[in-house]
DNA sequence: CGAACACAGTTAAACGTTCTGCCAGGATCG
DNA sequence: CGATCCTGGCAGAACGTTTAACTGTGTTCG
């Protein structure tokens, strides 16, 4: 592997001389900066970025610690992210936290030690753990993405998840559903609570009280929310119409419907937040409030930069989107049998 | 940011004796040690990682470059790809090249330049751009993960797209199917060349020639699947049967037969190489051969790793792996009147 | 009993950059 | 014409590790 010396060696310049051609950063003069370029694609010559992260204090890295790889709604965020930072001169580094707080733990502590320039964190669990990234949020630039931490000096991007469950619900009860059921994730997580929360607020404010054995949470997995809607609908007391918190457990509630006879929406409405992708294949198309994820990404990699290469200082920032109401067909106008049940 | 210099003055020993302590490279007595480590926590101190990479020449990284990004099965091989990775102690820098060859030659000079130890990847096009790999592949170890380059003397890991085809026509001729089409990939990709060839060989195997109108090749995509499968089967001529390249592809043909009043399998048989996650799904469930995804992954991580930490003068080691077929609802025995059709 | 040796640590030299401070020499100006 | 100021380029000191070479004590054994 040719270093700069060898360069400098070859073109009978210093290094500095090299370094200042290489990085732009100042004048030299033309014939110096052939013969500089000559020697630098004689040699093949690359410079190492550990002497130069070293030297700069700058790894050009960029970690992403998503909360489930396998969730589909996190590939869109890697997809998004890789494309983002890449715009901005970096390179992503993949963790995945797979929702557990110890191995978010290790993550972190393996951010640290590749002393990557900054971290985009979908917190998993346990609000006390941030107290520490908040300490050092000047030598690690972190923003939690997706999922808020109470009481945070962080930067975030979010969604309004109230809102999301609030836009559902009001779409089902327009059509007249009542006794809607909810499957959502751990209650633990601000996605889930406050996707929930948006649901009852919505219910309430028509006079309308979900069944306690109509709400259900659990992993946000395709197979909890096909168990979760098995035990749901497999019943006497079954709702008219399902929210469900994220695109694959909306998937596995409709395989529950399926496995039940159930048809989709005859028999039970179904709507959604969030979505996946190669769903527009599946029919009924499932409506549902989506994310702009690819915007949400590219503001918080923006802000993460910023962070990075000015604003150490600055007070946090919390960006919040809205999400939108996508109609499809996998929800019906309830059923003078369906309004009959009414308990 | 403490140095292993603050470390060593808080302890009252030598740097080396610290090093020595945090990599236990060599004995040290247990009061020393027991100082070290006391500074070590007082002072929050990690070792950099910029340094030691500089000093070691490695950075524990390993490289991904995936043909897209979006695509579900390359989600799958980047979910399996971290794991594996951080049980070797490596972190994985994503790239995505979204089948483009210039991308790619721009990430091979990203990772060059970050000098990550070793690199998995899905080449995109253009097999005389390898060239160059397989020449400073001592450099950076590299293996080509599904997808082949002609004459190569890089590490791969691939599956047998041949078999792959070949069964899954089978089956279709098995229910007595002979008109069939197919939809695959673009046929510069082995993937997709060889998908077919399969498929060619059982047909022909069995007396049977697809008719050219049949046969049609795009993107790996949803999208280009859709609108070729519309072609295909909007017309008069259309085949009972159809082998559809890859998962994401297979739902947009499912979409297109959905939009064409077309069910499927009483008027269209499916069957497909590849699946997405979540699939499980969509009625009927896809008939379809799978790719041990995780297997094929953790197998190229290891090869890989032990061309980093052992063998970088090894011969080229190709590993290819079987599909299975996995037998869902999606095709149906050819119907007389479908065979009366035969041309 | 002295040579040889193991042992536990230390010192200091790399690793390949970047960048500050410096130098020589030519232009500018009073 | 000498003092001053640019200007292009260079020498060399960091950056924070790792590790080879070394040192000074015991210990062992012929």
């Amino acid at each position: 592997m040719p270093t700069i010396r060898d360069v400098a060696k070859a073109a009978q310049v210093s290094t500095a001389t090299v370094s200042a051609v290489v990085n732009g950063s100042a004048y030299v003069s033309p014939e110096l900066k052939a013969r500089v370029m000559a020697a630098i694609s004689a040699l093949d010559y690359a410079p190492s970025s550990a002497a130069r992260s070293l030297k700069r204090g700058r790894t050009q890295l960029i970690a992403l610690a998503v909360a489930d790889l396998a969730n589909p709604f996190f590939n869109r965020v890697v997809c998004a992210a890789e494309a983002a930072v890449r715009a901005w001169g970096y390179s992503l580094v993949i963790f995945n936290s797979d929702e557990k707080p110890e191995a978010e733990k290790r993550i972190v502590e393996r951010v640290r030690a590749l002393s990557c320039d900054g971290m985009i964190l979908v917190p998993v669990g346990d609000p006390a753990s941030y107290a520490r990234l908040q300490r050092d949020g000047r030598r690690l630039p972190t923003l939690l993405f997706g999922r808020l931490v109470e009481d945070d000096a962080l930067d975030s991007v979010t969604i309004d998840n109230h809102s999301a469950g609030r836009q559902a619900t009001n779409y089902l009860l327009d059509l007249g559903h009542r006794r809607i059921g909810s499957i959502t994730g751990p209650l633990h997580l601000t996605t889930a609570k406050e996707r929930l929360a948006g649901m009852m607020e919505a219910m309430r404010a028509r006079g309308a009280e979900p069944s306690p054995s109509h709400l259900r949470s659990g992993e946000f997995r395709e197979d909890a929310a096909y168990s979760a809607a098995r035990q749901m609908l497999g019943g006497g007391d079954r709702p008219s119409a399902l929210y469900v918190a994220n695109g694959l457990m909306a998937l596995g509630a409709m395989r529950a419907l399926a496995d039940l006879n159930l048809r989709c929406p005859e028999d039970i409405s179904i709507a959604s937040t969030d979505t996946i992708p190669g769903i527009g294949a599946l029919r009924p198309r499932l409506t549902r409030t989506e994310h702009p994820v690819a915007d949400m990404v590219n503001e918080a990699i923006r802000l993460l930069v910023d962070r990075i290469e000015r604003s150490r200082a600055l007070p946090p920032r919390n960006v919040v989107f809205q999400p939108s109401l996508v109609v499809g067909e996998s929800c019906a106008p309830a059923t003078q049998h369906q309004l009959r049940n009414v308990g």
